[in-house]
DNA sequence: AATTTATTTTAGGCAAATCTAAATTTATTT
DNA sequence: AAATAAATTTAGATTTGCCTAAAATAAATT
């Protein structure tokens, strides 16, 4: 049970777990997701299905099983717990905390996890609003409204960011925007999916469909 | 010039800046240290060669060049911080620290182990009392008495361990020895290179050789 | 239903880091 | 100064993770 997995392996499954929450999952979008090409997913497809972590065949669907699904949720664990250090204790930047926990998440010791847990006391959230799975590998569901889809004249917290794309981030601190910021939303413009909403007191801000999408309000 | 180095050169690196303050360095006992076999270490230090961190030819002598210092001070600024937060923050024992940071010190930003510098306030030296190196790569040198060839009769103060060995720093805990342990010798014994101190206030202890010449005393 | 296009997998290779076994060089004894 | 022993290097393999190009399969169009 004290198994140990390589770097590679674990971006792959963390990257499938996030992946199979938006449906389908192929080997093309697998592979996008971590920079390589797809004949090289399908490699590690074969790996990962010999371990045990994911069910798979030759142009079936990819699943993981219990224990990758175990698997990828300690994996973001450490990397959610790691954002929030980064964040709370170092003072990084909303956008630089996701590159350095992405190499952070790899350092196996569980204990020191439990440890960096307990310091940080339990966060529940990390920098981006995203829940953190405890040493259990429970993770409390969250809420999924977009912006794109909440109400009119309603005031709404951002919550989360459904992307850690740094071009968002760069964006969303141009725009003020951060986890808490309250924002209503005023108008919705049809012709390009496009609304304008009015953020804290006084400012009023027209944002793209691609914004109001990324945005995770409560 | 910012050159990425893999975890296995940044191990020999550092192996190789450790071994050669000890004298001369062998290629067994690189490969000792680093608990591979000889033929592994000579292809390590073929690539180290092509990369100009090393001086070295077929059966001759191997040393850092200038590149290769500054990187294994770099390497070792990294490991003695990480251990430094694991001790303070974290609250890892004396003998826990190291396997960790052996870990945590491949983890690349520059930016990230300065801040952490910072958020520690720039300590001095390591759990071990191992100088740790700053940002410019300037490591503090140390007097290197050892408790074998310290005076009779004087109080002296455990300022480091010679070694991280855990089979080391579990003896020294039983013995309820750390860093600031005042220690004095009381007698030398020829016959084994044993010696006998006071250690604190009331207490009588027989040391091994191989103990009296792992602390280090001021 | 047949054809074309897109996706995925296989085949064959390469670089990194390791190994064992054999060859070479250096060090130590006689 | 040989002979023997020890250390080191080379030769040849293996595993992991990746690649490109070709083959196979699935999806979309005509
Ligand atoms: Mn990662
Ligand atoms: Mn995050
Ligand atoms: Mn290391
Ligand atoms: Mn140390």
């Amino acid at each position: 049970m004290l198994t140990k997995y390589s770097v590679a392996e674990e971006n792959y499954i963390k990257s499938i777990f996030h992946l199979q929450e938006g449906g389908a999952l192929s080997t093309g979008a697998l592979s996008g997701a971590l920079n390589t090409k797809p004949a090289s997913a399908t490699d590690m497809l074969k790996k990962l299905k010999e371990k045990k972590l994911i069910s798979w065949s030759p142009y079936k669907s990819i699943q993981l099983t219990a224990k990758g699904k175990k698997l990828a949720l300690d994996i973001i664990r450490r990397h959610r717990l790691w954002e929030f250090f980064l964040s709370e204790k170092l003072h990084f930047e909303w956008d630089e905390v996701h590159a350095i926990a992405e190499e952070l998440e790899h350092v196996s010791s569980k204990k020191l996890i439990d440890k960096l847990d307990a310091y940080l006391h339990f966060p529940q959230v990390d920098p981006h609003g995203d829940p953190i799975p405890d040493a259990q590998g429970k993770m409390p569901h969250q809420e999924q409204l977009r912006l794109a889809q909440a109400p009119l004249n309603k005031p709404l917290r951002v919550v989360a960011v459904a992307s850690q794309e740094i071009k968002l981030l760069e964006l969303l601190k141009h725009f003020d925007i951060k986890l808490g910021t309250m924002i209503e939303v005023i108008k919705r413009f049809d012709f390009d999916e496009s609304i304008e909403v009015k953020v804290g007191k006084n400012k009023t801000l027209h944002l793209s469909e691609a914004i109001t999408k990324s945005l995770i309000v409560k």
